[in-house]
DNA sequence: CATGTTTTCCG
DNA sequence: GGAAAACAT
């Protein structure tokens, strides 16, 4: 093995663990540095330091350090609502949070620890690739400045290394890896109080910054949130009660409704780390467990569907911590050669709810307006760009990014790629799902598109969901002229289906050229040349959008270089001025205020819609230079600061932390670390050619690893 | 009640 | 597209 490893500093606890200054344990002054675990429930490194003696708690907003993906607006709502909730939790407690802007996170770190004196940096892992390379790299900076650098698991039940398959490699279908977990040898480590209180570290040399999250031109569309949500972790957990008191027993027979009211609308303040996955999970089985007790089949059902979906997001971080590219690349290694249809007037009609579909129209305009989406819905859309528009699934994937309130990288990317029949586990490839039956499947009577819908509003429940295929008559007494004032079909899903068939047999075509071509030596040629190039997101998706609403919307000048691709959310106002009350179809504001759970606002105002095609062949020239290559470029620079090809595990006091060193530093600088990864074939390419389907990751490149997974099964959460 | 047929459900 | 479940005969 090629010697080493990443972990230098690191080698084993006791070497990193040689406290500074103070000789008493008892004294020590801690950083504890919050990301997204903004609570103080269950928050083992905030405990950690608690335990120690002073603590400063510190949030750095380095947003530019997270590249293309920059949080959209209303992620940015939520994150400064939860920090200001957060602060005033840590003041009640004892410490202010401290909160600074910089460009690098690691260098404020030290700058903090010169500040205060701290000897202990104490955090909570995450997952994502960006966070994976610089917290292992943050930490080695941390221990050579001579600090004690702790980090925990405070996100997940289990850490990605702890669920292995009997041959001691990672999962790579769902329903394995989650079978897994829920039969694990030991239960998630049980949920940690807050503290009582908090002694603060000296601050008076460590003044905040003020952290600006929304400009002018969002303060409108933001206050309209607060409306219907309330982030912060003491709320977060009021929704957690709620949901578990509440909706979770019926939570398998409402599983068809496309409406939120049933759902947990726990994701943003998971997202967030508001709440404790591992709270989530031992409440939830606590009601399982009375429920089997009293052979309420339902009830257990409820549970089993809603602890599936807390899998999910426990795999979408094994999966990102696994293939740290997912977001960027597909897993299947074939799908490098679909060819995506590059069309951005599908993308902006897929964007503004104007397919001519009216599940999809609808769901995308309640996107646009609210910031959610049911999950089902979620599945609607987007498998409809991917399957009917034949859109690259890395453009959905940032708009999401863009406009969910609850947007996830890892989340999203494993739910685009599952979507995108680019996992082994994924949709069928070829299949398309038909709007028109999913919406009577969901909505059967139709007041999902009604209510986002309006111009559909007085169409009736036979004909809402397809209607093209309606009389004219009816179409004319419900004021709809199809075409005009609502789309046609932007595609008929016949043609899709031919056309995907199409764009099938031709990634079939160029996979086996590709692969001849390897086998051949002459890589050169078609290998490379095929490879799928990184797919920047449109240039002028940001402009559009704001031309579009610049009627009601104050708007950023056209001159301003917008650094993200962003949203600008129509204003959400109470008003029947567009349809008129006797029609019902909003529903009664103030009724949905009284409900004491957090609702998505149902009324809005279309009016801004643009009920006409807008001519605008201009496209702004906008320095949009944040692609994903550039993520991709951050990831290698970093990545090529440890010099070896190895990837190996450290243990340290408090946690095992994966310690991830890239190949060698390949001259295809442009390409993500991982990308000999030749991914998994299809099942046919597979068995055709069973040596290159293997996933590659980083992990299989360290044999030392390995031993280490044997000798060692230590609780990485087993602090104290 | 067994058997054939349609529908539903897939992570 | 294939298994399981619901439905029909």
């Amino acid at each position: 093995m090629p010697g080493g490893s990443g972990g230098g500093g690191g080698g084993h606890g006791g070497g990193c663990s040689i406290s500074s200054n103070s000789g008493n344990q008892q004294s020590s002054i801690s950083i504890v540095w919050f990301r997204r675990d903004l609570r103080l429930e269950d928050n083992p490194a905030l405990a950690a330091g608690v335990r120690s003696g002073d603590v400063v708690a510190v949030f750095i907003w380095a947003p530019e350090e997270e590249g293309a993906y920059y949080p959209g607006r209303v992620s940015r709502w939520w994150l400064s609502q939860s920090l200001h909730h957060l602060d005033s939790s840590l003041r009640s407690l004892g410490t202010p949070l401290i909160t600074k802007r910089s460009l690098d996170t690691a260098s404020t770190l030290i700058d903090i620890v010169k500040a205060t004196g701290a000897s202990n940096l104490f955090f909570n892992h995450l997952y994502d690739p960006l966070s994976l390379v610089r917290d292992h790299r943050l930490k080695e900076l941390l221990i050579a400045e001579g600090i004690t650098v702790r980090s925990f698991n405070a996100d997940l039940l289990y850490e990605p290394w702890e669920v292995n398959d009997e041959n001691h490699c990672p999962f790579t279908t769902f329903a394995p890896f989650w079978n897994k977990c829920l039969s694990m040898p030991y239960d998630p480590a049980a949920p940690l109080l807050p503290p009582k209180r908090i002694s603060s570290g000296n601050v008076s040399r460590c003044p905040s910054d003020t952290l600006v999250f929304e400009d002018e031109s969002e303060r409108a569309s933001n206050a309209l949130l607060a409306r219907a949500w309330s982030p912060g972790w003491r709320n977060a957990d009021k929704a957690l009660m709620a949901f578990v008191n509440g909706p979770l027993i019926e939570y398998s027979v409402n599983r068809k409704k496309a409406d939120s009211t049933t759902t947990s609308l726990l994701s943003p303040h998971l997202h967030f780390g508001e709440v404790s996955v591992r709270k989530v999970f031992h409440l939830v089985r606590m009601k399982q467990l009375v429920w089997s007790n009293e052979g309420n089949k339902a009830g257990e059902e409820s549970v089993n569907l809603f602890l599936k979906s807390i899998g999910l997001r426990e795999y979408s971080r094994y999966f990102s911590f696994n293939h740290p590219c997912s977001h960027e690349r597909p897993l299947l290694a074939h799908l490098r050669f679909f060819p995506w249809v590059v069309d951005e007037s599908y993308f902006k009609a897929w964007r503004q709810g104007r397919t001519g579909y009216p599940l999809v129209d609808a769901g995308m305009r309640e996107l646009w307006a609210t910031g959610w989406l049911h999950d089902r819905i979620r599945v609607v859309v987007s498998s409809f760009f991917v399957k009917v528009l034949q859109l690259p699934w890395r453009w959905g994937m940032k708009y999401f990014w863009d406009t969910l309130l609850d947007a996830d990288l890892e989340s999203d990317a494993l739910g685009w790629q599952y979507i995108s029949g680019t996992l082994p586990d994924g949709r069928d490839f070829d299949r398309i799902d038909n709007p028109q039956f999913e919406g009577y499947k969901f909505d059967p009577n139709g007041e999902y598109v009604r209510r986002w819908l309006p111009e559909l509003a007085r169409l009736p429940t036979e004909w809402i969901h397809h209607p093209w295929d309606a009389p004219e008559s009816v179409l004319q007494a419900a004021g709809i002229e199809l075409g005009s004032n609502y789309p046609l079909p932007i595609i008929e899903i016949a043609a899709a289906k031919t056309r995907l068939q199409e764009a099938l047999a031709e990634m079939w075509q160029l996979e086996a050229a590709s692969r001849a071509a390897m086998e051949n030596g002459t890589e050169e040629g078609l290998g490379d040349s095929s490879d799928v190039p990184p797919i920047d997101f449109p240039r002028e998706t940001e402009m559009e959008i704001d031309h579009e609403r610049q009627l009601e919307l104050p708007r950023i000048n056209n001159t301003t270089v917008r650094r993200h691709a962003d949203q600008m959310v129509p204003s959400m106002t109470i008003t029947s001025s567009l349809v008129r009350a006797d029609e019902e179809v909003f529903v009664d504001v103030d009724n949905a205020a009284a409900d004491s759970r957090p609702e998505v606002p149902s009324t809005v105002d279309f009016e801004s819609q643009p009920q006409r095609e807008v001519a605008q062949a201009g496209v702004q020239p906008v320095a949009n230079n944040i692609t994903p290559q550039f993520t991709q470029n951050r990831l290698l620079n970093a990545l090529n600061s440890t010099a070896e090809s190895t990837s190996t595990w450290t243990e340290r006091e408090g946690g095992v932390v994966p310690v991830w060193s890239p190949p060698a530093a390949s001259s295809r600088s442009e390409h993500c670390p991982d990308d000999d990864d030749p991914g998994i074939g299809s099942n046919s390419y597979l068995q055709r050619h069973s040596q290159s389907h293997q996933m590659m990751n980083w992990r299989q490149l360290s044999p030392s690893m390995r031993s280490w997974e044997v000798e060692n099964t230590v609780q990485p959460n087993a602090i104290g």
